[in-house]
DNA sequence: CGAGCAGTACTTGTATACAAGCATCTGTCG
DNA sequence: CGACAGATGCTTGTATACAAGTACTGCTCG
C-alpha cells in the first residue's frame, strides 16, 4: 500500500513479477526459490531478489529458512479460514456504510464489470481480474477502498485456494450471477438483502476449498511449522 | 505473522526494535531515518538496517524515498480512519462467531487483564500493553486470534494516533471500564450488548483524534504524496 | 557389504564497494 | 548586492565478496 515512490526500480519490479506468478500458481506451492538462480535467471543481482522475497516472506507467499532455502509457501487452510473471516466480516461491514447516494460513475463500472464477467469464451484469469475489481469496486462505493488494499494483501492463500478450486470446475458462471444478485440488492437499496447474498456468495467459494484440498494435498501444507525438501525444480520456464 | 523461521538474525531484532520505537513515538512522525546513521548507532552493517526499514515501508510506517532519504511517515488521518473501520468490522464480526461454550483458561486470562487495567497508578505503556491483549484474547475466544495479527499489523497509524490521544489526556480509566462492560456483556452471552459496546469503546477512541490533530499538527500529514525535508534529528537518544 | 565420517556444493545472512541522483553550500561573475 | 553554476556531501539502489550453516555424496574402514 504505503511504498512511498513510484520510481521504477529493480526491486519493485521483481516483487510484484514474483507475486504474480506465486498467485497465479505458475510459481506452485512448494517450489524451491533460490537467490542466486532467480538473480541469474532475471539478470540482476542477488539484491533485489532477497528484498522481494523478504517482503513476499512477510505476506506470508513465501517462506524462508536461513541456510536451508527458499519456498513458496504451500497452502495453509488456517490462513485460508483467518483470511475467509477477514474478508466476510470487512466485505460485509462496507455494505453497512453504503451512503444514500451511489456514486454514477462507479456504478456505470461496476455495470460494465457484469457485464464482461458474462461474456461466453472468458478465460479464468481474465474473470480473476474482473472478480477482484468487482469486490473492490463494491467497497469503493462505500468509501473504503483502501481497507480492500488491507484485505487483498492478506488474502494470498484464499486467493490461491480459490484459484484451484476454479482450475478444476471452472465454472464462473455461478459466481457472475452472484456478483449480479449483490449489485442489484445494492443499488435497490436493501441492504439486509446485499449482506445475505454476500455472505452465500463468499461462503460458496470458500466451501469449494475442503475438495479441493482432497485433490491436491501436496500443495496444502498439513503442518506449517515443517521444513519443506530442496529439489530442483524448473522454475522460470 | 509469517516469518518462517524464529532463528535469531539481525534483521529480525532490528525490525522489531525500530517498529516499536516507531509505534511508541520514540521515533516521532517525520522524523528522518538514514541507512547509514542508524546502522552505526546500531553497530551493524546497512543490510540487515536497510531490509527492516523495506518492511517497515510495506507496513505504511515508513517511507522511503530514493535518493533522498527515509522518514517515520507522518500520521496519515486516512490511514488512521481505514484501520478503524477495519478492526471495527473484523472484531464485530468475531463477537458473533463466539462459540457457545467459552474458554475457561482465557476467561481467566481476560480477568487478570482487567484486574490489571485498575491498577491504582498504572503506567501509559503498560496499558496500552493490556489493551492489546485485551482485545486480542476477546478474539481468540472466537478462534480468530490469527485475524487479529493482521488487523495489529495494519493499525500502525491509528495506534500512533491513540497514543497522541492518551498522552494527552491520560485517563485510560474510562476504557477499562468499558472494556469490563464489554467483557461483562460477552460472558453473559449477550452479543447484541456486546456489538455496542464494543463500538461505543472502539470509536471513543476514535472521535479523539480530530482533537489531537488540531493540537499537534505537524505529527499529521496534510497532503500523504508530499516528501518530507531532511533534518539531522538526533535519532537514537 | 554396511556404517560412519569427511568433503563438497549448495543455502541464506551480513558486510562492503560502487553507481546514480538530489540538495545545499560556496565561489564567481554580472 | 544578487543570481547562477559547480563542487561537495549526503541519500538510496545495486552488485559483489565473504561468513556461517545445512544436506547430501562418496570414500574409507570395519
Amino acid at each position: 500500500m504505503a511504498q512511498a515512490n513510484r520510481r521504477r526500480t529493480n526491486r519493485r519490479t521483481i516483487y510484484t513479477t514474483l507475486r504474480q506468478m506465486v498467485l497465479k500458481l505458475e510459481l506452485p506451492p512448494g517450489a524451491a526459490l533460490s537467490e542466486n538462480e532467480l538473480a541469474a535467471q532475471l539478470g540482476v543481482s542477488r539484491t533485489p531478489v532477497r528484498e522481494s522475497l523478504i517482503l513476499l516472506a512477510q505476506e506470508g507467499l513465501v517462506q524462508v529458512f536461513p541456510q536451508i532455502g527458499s519456498f513458496v509457501s504451500r497452502v495453509d487452510p488456517a490462513q485460508v479460514a483467518d483470511a475467509q473471516f477477514l474478508r466476510e466480516a470487512v466485505e460485509l461491514a462496507s455494505l453497512d456504510d453504503l451512503p444514500p447516494e451511489l456514486d454514477p460513475a462507479l456504478l456505470d463500472e461496476l455495470r460494465d464489470n457484469l457485464d464482461r464477467q458474462q461474456r461466453p469464451r472468458l478465460g479464468l484469469e481474465e474473470f480473476f481480474e474482473l472478480d477482484e475489481a468487482f469486490h473492490q469496486g463494491l467497497m469503493r462505493l462505500s468509501g473504503h477502498g483502501n481497507a480492500w488494499t488491507t484485505v487483498a494483501a492478506a488474502k494470498g492463500h484464499l486467493d490461491r485456494a480459490r484459484r484451484l478450486g476454479l482450475v478444476e470446475n471452472a465454472s464462473p458462471a455461478v459466481f457472475a450471477a452472484q456478483h449480479r444478485e449483490i449489485f442489484d440488492a445494492v443499488v435497490g437499496a436493501d441492504v439486509a438483502l446485499a449482506r445475505t447474498a454476500m455472505r452465500t456468495h463468499l461462503r460458496a467459494v470458500f466451501n469449494d476449498i475442503e475438495r479441493i484440498r482432497a485433490h491436491s494435498p501436496e500443495l496444502f501444507a498439513s503442518d506449517p511449522s515443517a521444513v519443506p525438501v530442496r529439489r530442483n525444480v524448473v522454475v522460470w520456464e
